[in-house]
DNA sequence: AAGTGGTCTAGACCACTTT
DNA sequence: AAGTGGTCTAGACCACTTC
């Protein structure tokens, strides 16, 4: 009688596929594609359980339990008696998620960037493999130093495929203000959903020596981070190195 | 009419405390109360959800929300068809989830021991404030050094409660198999929940240097953990020195 | 007053496991 | 066949926000 009941023969518009998935998990993925497509940005309110529940006619429930999935995974954000919005870079709460460097007194800031180099090249083999990529790609480099209160703090260098982020000029990430993640997002239409780090600890070499203004072979913290978007598809790779005399990186196991 | 609608008055047996929350919140105590009294034991299987709907006197609905939180706090396991269970760290999908340290080529796989010290102290300043105890309550110490195929890798020192950990000796440690979380549930009734670490990157002291087998000055990992039991308790402080040369440390930005 | 997400209930059926 | 967790529905009421 009610279209949730012929779930089992598998109802959706899905296709032929040979594997089933219960209703909420459909409607999950029917959402994440209007995320994707950009029919609701990040920062709106997105339509009401209510609406939702009409558009894919099921209980609102169902889509409860699907939104629910989505928040946990912080793609929403619910705002009791508000809605639903689209989750964003552009507020405070989300900056930390990416940001694991703490001082190691006091609070939590964002540190000042100055960019080194900015410029287009071909990926070398093992950026390639790792944003998955053919090797000889155009990708974006990015070399930055990043201080707190003018102390330096991070060396920073990132390859982004030049497919996604045609645009991106050294004046463009001088001009703007705020977090990176929030420039991709807002002006290259790439929102960053998690991220993986590889985390070693190395010698300063001559040149991070130079730009972070430490003595040769002081210990510095490596990371490697790959960060996906929709679909798990991966658009960063970011090595940063670490000056952790002042500061620490935060992991919490849990 | 059905007990739940009193909620909004305050029905639980909590006492007349000034704050509310949701029932499913409150049974999520009651249980988690269970768990830590050890009504049932890790890996034991937990009454099912009608069970504890009938004994709570709420909604099979509402127990199974209290569930899902203390499932996605991996404080239970849920297994269908069987039941929910009580989690435990003798069990190898939990050992990975307090080890991050990965070979950067391979598959991941246990450190074996080999205990340095072993012994009964007063608790210095700096480890009572993070454990919250009295500067000079006893603790035990815990030096050792873990290896990958007889390689060494990592240098460890633990302080643990010694009100908590009467019985822990070097014997217990060496002859016990497996990893120490699953000795200190079994023999002392301490489970770790969560954990916090603060990461950074040290030159290797001649101590380390030379129980790590390599030069003084070699950029080693620094993680500092502080564990938490039930109720958010401080059990442990480890402070780890990782050899990174052919490991890494993973960090999952989610 | 109306709309939103948040909680709670009750009942149905499904998928999986064990007896 | 019986028991378990997993999914889905429908309806009620609450807490919060806005008009």
């Amino acid at each position: 009688m009610n279209p949730a009941s012929s779930n089992p023969g598998g109802d959706a518009a899905q296709g032929a596929s040979p594997t089933f998935s219960p209703l909420y998990q459909q409607i999950k993925a029917l959402i994440t594609q209007s995320l994707q497509s950009g029919e609701w940005k990040p920062g709106e309110l997105m339509p009401s359980e209510v609406e939702l529940a009409a558009r894919f006619k099921v209980s609102q429930g169902t889509v409860r339990k699907a939104i629910d999935e989505l928040s946990a995974e912080n793609l929403v954000v619910r705002r009791q008696g508000k809605g639903t919005f689209v989750a964003t870079h552009h507020e405070e709460r989300a900056h930390y998620r990416f940001l694991r460097l703490m001082p190691d007194e006091g609070v939590p800031h964002h540190p000042e960037s100055r960019f080194i180099e900015v410029k287009r090249i071909r990926a070398p083999a093992e950026v390639a493999r790792l944003l998955e990529l053919r090797s000889g790609d155009a990708v974006v480099y990015i070399k930055r130093v990043q201080s707190f209160d003018g102390v330096p703090a991070i060396l920073e260098e990132l390859w982004l495929p030049g497919q996604l982020f045609k645009g991106l000029t050294a004046e463009r990430l001088v001009e703007y203000k705020g977090p990176m993640y929030g420039l991709f997002e807002s002006e290259f239409g790439t929102r960053m959903i998690r991220a993986s780090e590889k985390i070693k600890a190395v010698a300063a070499d001559p040149g991070a020596a130079q730009l972070l203004g430490v003595a040769e072979g002081t210990p510095l913290l490596c990371a490697e981070r790959v960060s996906f978007t929709y679909g798990d598809k991966a658009v960063e790779l970011r090595r940063g190195l670490y000056l952790t005399a002042r500061h620490h990186y935060l992991s919490e196991l849990s």
